[in-house]
DNA sequence: CCTAGGATTGAGACCGGACTCACATCGATT
DNA sequence: AATCGATGTGAGTCCGGTCTCAATCCTAGG
């Protein structure tokens, strides 16, 4: 056991003093830095906090300070790679400027996101960083701006929450990839995310994420520009466990109207799809393109390695985490935040549609392209 | 701004008492469910606190209830996934007993890690789970054990910190593959680890993690066992960011001495590992055969897929937390924990060395292999 | 030598809850 | 009707710091 008979109470500043031969106040104020205190003073208490191993109480400080020096982080999934990296920016980001993160997951949970926020709320967060399960039933988060906390967006915005956002275009790279995918054949290009919904997708429906509507909208608009009929057929929502996700992966890949690419909304999605295709003895990108979310290391592992949209993920957690600080120490913006833009990242998972005969890389696409390309 | 003119100070039980018209003992009392309250007064108070939006201030109850409800992880790389699982165990535990997580993140650094203790026990978190970056010098973990705070280590044991550990038997897991790979064949099997030494590695001697000490220890075994030197040549610590893996890579992997297989000794370093093989136009496991600790999805994705260790990393992270937080209640073990046992999953990535016919499945090594094998 | 003004210092209020204690209140018991 | 135990209730203390304020100490200028 522990015990060498002392149930150790924690020493305090009135101990200190104490042994100092000093006011509290005196003591107080050599270990806490502050005020007018003689370097004799100083000395003896400094010394007396030595030898007693003296560690001031945080919470007592906090409680009258009325700061904690804690930024509250909400996420959906931790364990999504996405989510780790991006934590890895707020917290190195947050020690940088002698914060600490208290880390609530949400299981993009609404109730959960609930919550995580009143939780850290109530334990007196100086800030609040949220990748929001919903970017439509907001209240909650509006409490925050009205609590008068300061509040920054990962990942996502949030309708009605007029707060720092810091999240890529998905509506730009949505367009550009499907675009790319239009422009290499594909005509049935197979959409699938893990996102909720209760009615099945129609063009331009409210979804409960901001960032997959952008990306739905993206790919619409580049069908339409590129002059072919979206198929919404192939927009497949409400993906669930890796079950369900390769059983869909193997309807679309099914049929007389198959899908003959596939993009994957995030990395844990993009897992399971590989894996059913290649389990269906499909080749990739003979008989069916892929294209992903997140560029992670493994990706350029498989054969072929993958095509992917790469998010600056590690650079929005430092630039949520640099803001929100920001924020909390009343500072304004220097300046725009930096760019977070996605790119697509080109690799071999792509190529062209097995009847591919039945196209030709028409002038009219060629024509919607950016010279950049 | 936000400022709606009143700049909100916080709704105080004092408040809400005035509000209710009864002395702040009894709102304290109503609010918190303690002590006896009439009907009468509880309802009101009640109200009163809806109408005001009151909200407790969780510092100040942790104060004098000497209780925060939160408990602090130390682990060197939350960017892992290895830890982001964990952590999902952690936090999923601590939500169900209405605990919070704060996360410190170490970057693998002894400083950083007496460091994050320090801050946590200052914040006073009811309890810590560390995953120590050195299982040596670990007198930053005595100092929380003598004050009397629960302490739990994670993924790996520290000498001198006599407290529950989560981690699996690395030795025999170790033992098992090194063990399948002499059965393939190899002799030449070089293991690739990030940790960090001074001196070059010699058997026996003392790591910062002992963890990888134990590995080694398995693979010395496995060797000694099977009748053949452990060739020592090819163990390689210090192995640190991807270039420098993949360069170690390449040196393993040249030479007329070189190695016919390699473990890694995580999945950041088998990343690297494996994109170096693929980059020198080498193929597993005709040319190299490769193994590799933690079973993430992606591993079965390659081609061939991965032969791994995998490790209850989930359950480990739950094991953790619930022993943890069963010290921080003070309650007894209830038995014994949950076995922590890494598994060998075999792949494809494990074959004969290419100058296989140098040798033969020998009654030798068939004697020493278990019955279950 | 005297005094103004800054440097030191200690007492005590305060942050926002939890909790102790002494003092009602009240129905039930005998 | 007097008594007793079980509630109810409010005043006030405490947790461990920060911070205000008035008092005291010095030292240099006059």
């Amino acid at each position: 056991m522990s015990s060498d008979g002392t149930r150790r109470r924690d020493v305090t500043v009135a101990d200190v003093a104490k042994a100092a031969k000093v006011s509290k106040a005196q003591a107080a104020r050599a270990l806490g830095n502050y005020g007018a205190v003689s370097d004799d003073v100083r000395e003896r208490v400094l010394a007396a906090a030595e030898e007693l191993e003296y560690r001031p109480n945080e919470l007592a400080r906090s409680m009258n300070t009325g700061k904690s020096n804690t930024i509250g982080v909400v996420v959906g999934d931790i364990e999504n790679p996405h989510f780790g990296l991006a934590m890895r920016g707020i917290t190195d980001t947050a020690k940088k400027s002698g914060y600490n993160v208290i880390l609530i997951n949400t299981d993009e949970e609404r109730a959960a996101e609930v919550d995580a926020v009143r939780v850290l709320l109530d334990k007196r967060v100086d800030g609040l960083i949220v990748a929001p399960a919903s970017s439509v039933e907001t209240s909650h988060l509006q409490q925050v701006r009205e609590s008068g906390r300061p509040l920054v967006l990962l990942d996502r915005a949030a309708a009605g929450v007029d707060v720092e956002t810091f999240a890529v275009d998905m509506g730009r790279i949505s367009y550009e990839s499907t675009l790319h995918l239009i422009e290499a054949g594909h005509r049935r290009i197979a959409f699938v995310s893990t996102v909720r919904t209760d009615a099945p997708y129609v063009a331009g429906m409210t979804l409960d994420s901001s960032q997959i509507s952008d990306r739905l909208d993206g790919i619409r608009r580049a069908f339409d520009d590129a002059g072919f009929p979206h198929p919404t057929d192939l927009i497949r929502l409400n993906a669930g466990d890796a079950d369900s996700i390769m059983r869909i992966t193997r309807e679309l890949l099914d049929g007389p109207d198959a899908a003959t690419a596939i993009i994957a909304s995030d990395g844990l999605i993009a897992l399971s799809v590989v894996e059913a295709i290649q389990e269906s003895g499909r080749s990739i990108p003979n008989d069916v393109s892929f294209l992903m979310y997140d560029d992670f290391a493994w990706t350029r592992l498989t054969t072929p390695p993958l095509t992917v949209i790469s998010q600056p993920v590690y650079d929005m957690g430092i630039a949520a985490a640099s803001a929100l600080i920001r924020q909390i120490e009343g500072r304004k913006a220097a300046g725009p935040g930096p760019d977070l833009v996605a790119t697509l990242i080109k690799r071999g998972s792509v190529g062209a549609p097995k009847d591919a005969e039945a196209l030709l890389p028409d002038a009219e696409i060629a024509g919607i392209l950016p010279d950049r390309w």
